[in-house]
DNA sequence: ATGACTCCCAGTGGGAGA
């Protein structure tokens, strides 16, 4: 079983790639981040077309993530139970017996503001929703873009990040928090290339100096880190003419 | 270097992203 996680930063603009991306890599499940879509205007019949059901969740010009399977995802959750969010930011479902959480966690801006306030909140919420979610599912993976580089070998230049938004204590706090509900960061299980990143900024030519940071994750939790085989980030995406500024990020489960 | 790019909604610029 092979699952998936995409920041596409617009699925209007990025359909066309997404259905290449799927059927070059036909996982068995993709969750997206940043579709930027109303519901109203999510592109069911073209992923349905290419083998794909769908769940999505979304508001106009930010945020908005979806659930693609090849098999109907059921019991499906919208956003985090109990916490009052005017973001569209994280879309549950079980496929094949796996919990999937999707989300696309706040940017938070800088440390400071209350967009960063937000993303504390937030992330203590999520938290304490998959706590229960774990126990009831234990077969559960977290994956998409968490907006935290969670270790200074995630940051191209550590020094110059030290601090600011993605790469603060207290965001990295709350991912080892999430850690300590007994995930595990599928990337980590395996030796890696030094200089992996999930996200390169569109200026300064980043994504040619390899300049990034490793952003995007899929945690699997206790029950699924045996069966985990292989992840690995696909950069091709990255390559094409108009990109996401995110590569995909895949797991392998067997 | 208070930038650089891309997307969106707007409306002939500005917010947000990361």
């Amino acid at each position: 079983m092979k699952l998936a996680t995409w920041n596409v930063n617009s699925l209007g603009v990025r359909l066309p790639q997404l259905l290449d991306w799927l059927a070059a890599n036909p996982v068995d499940a993709i969750v997206l981040q940043e579709t930027k879509l109303t519901d109203d205007r999510f592109p069911r019949s073209e992923i349905e077309a290419a083998g794909y059901r769908a769940q999505w969740f979304g508001q106009k010009t930010y945020n908005g993530v979806a659930l693609l399977a090849k098999d109907e995802p059921l019991d499906i959750v919208r956003n985090i139970p109990g916490f009052a969010d005017a973001s569209a930011r994280v879309i549950t479902g079980t496929v094949g017996g796996v919990r999937i959480v999707g989300g696309y966690f706040p940017n938070g801006q800088a440390p400071g503001t209350d967009k960063f306030e937000y993303k504390m909140q937030w992330l203590r919420a999520l938290r304490e929703w998959l706590a229960g979610e774990l126990a009831a599912h234990p077969g559960l993976v977290l994956l998409g873009d968490f907006n935290v580089a969670p270790e200074d070998r995630d940051v191209y230049d550590p020094v110059a990040w030290a601090g600011q938004i993605h790469c603060t204590d207290e965001e990295r706090a709350h991912i080892r928090q999430l850690l300590g509900l007994g995930l595990h960061d599928a990337f980590r299980l395996f030796e890696q290339p030094p200089k992996s990143w999930t996200w390169w900024d569109y200026r300064n030519l980043a994504f040619r100096r390899n300049q990034g940071l490793r952003i995007d994750h899929i945690l699997v939790s206790e029950a699924l880190k045996p069966r985990v085989k292989a992840c690995t980030i696909d950069k091709a995406p990255r390559r094409n003419e108009r990109p996401s500024d995110h590569a995909p990020v895949i797991v392998e489960l067997d």
